[in-house]
DNA sequence: GAAAAATATACCCGAAAGGGACTATTTCAA
DNA sequence: TTGAAATAGTCCCTTTCGGGTATATTTTTC
């Protein structure tokens, strides 16, 4: 599982919220949050940044494997 | 300029590399390196991640506006 | 200042992401 | 255990990213 994909998971759970809630908060379509949160590799950064932004966070670099 | 944009930018600079150079090393496509430097933020987060992991990082989730 | 190298912009097309809707499976509380 | 909620998987369509190429602009070097 990719870090990102774990943060928006445990974050957004966390928080109390389904995937469907978060979605709709987010703006996002659910089909993409659930991609996400499963790890899909390919999705768009601006929608990941939106996830992310949930969170007062977004995708900066980080070095690779730190914090397993 | 987003974080990743500026740090993939900066990074390449230092290692001595032009972006054709960077891109071909790295398997990447010229016009996605351009792309990104530039911070267009509708790329593909396995991309961005390829080019990372140029320099050993990948994306992560960091709090917005950390080190400008 | 001129030439060369590097970077940015424009156009086109094929491949694929995003998303809605529907179904299947898993999770979890009563 | 069972029934409802949540999550995962599938199908299809629309939008658009990625990349090649060609051109313009900027930057660097002599």
């Amino acid at each position: 599982m990719n870090p990102i994909a774990a943060y928006i998971k445990e974050n957004r759970k966390a928080a109390g919220l389904t995937q469907a809630e978060f979605a709709m908060r987010s703006g996002l379509g659910l089909r993409f949050v659930r991609d996400l949160e499963q790890g899909k590799t390919t999705v768009r950064l601006d929608k990941v940044n939106t996830a992310l932004a949930m969170f007062d966070m977004e995708a900066v670099p980080g070095r690779k494997g730190a914090s397993e």
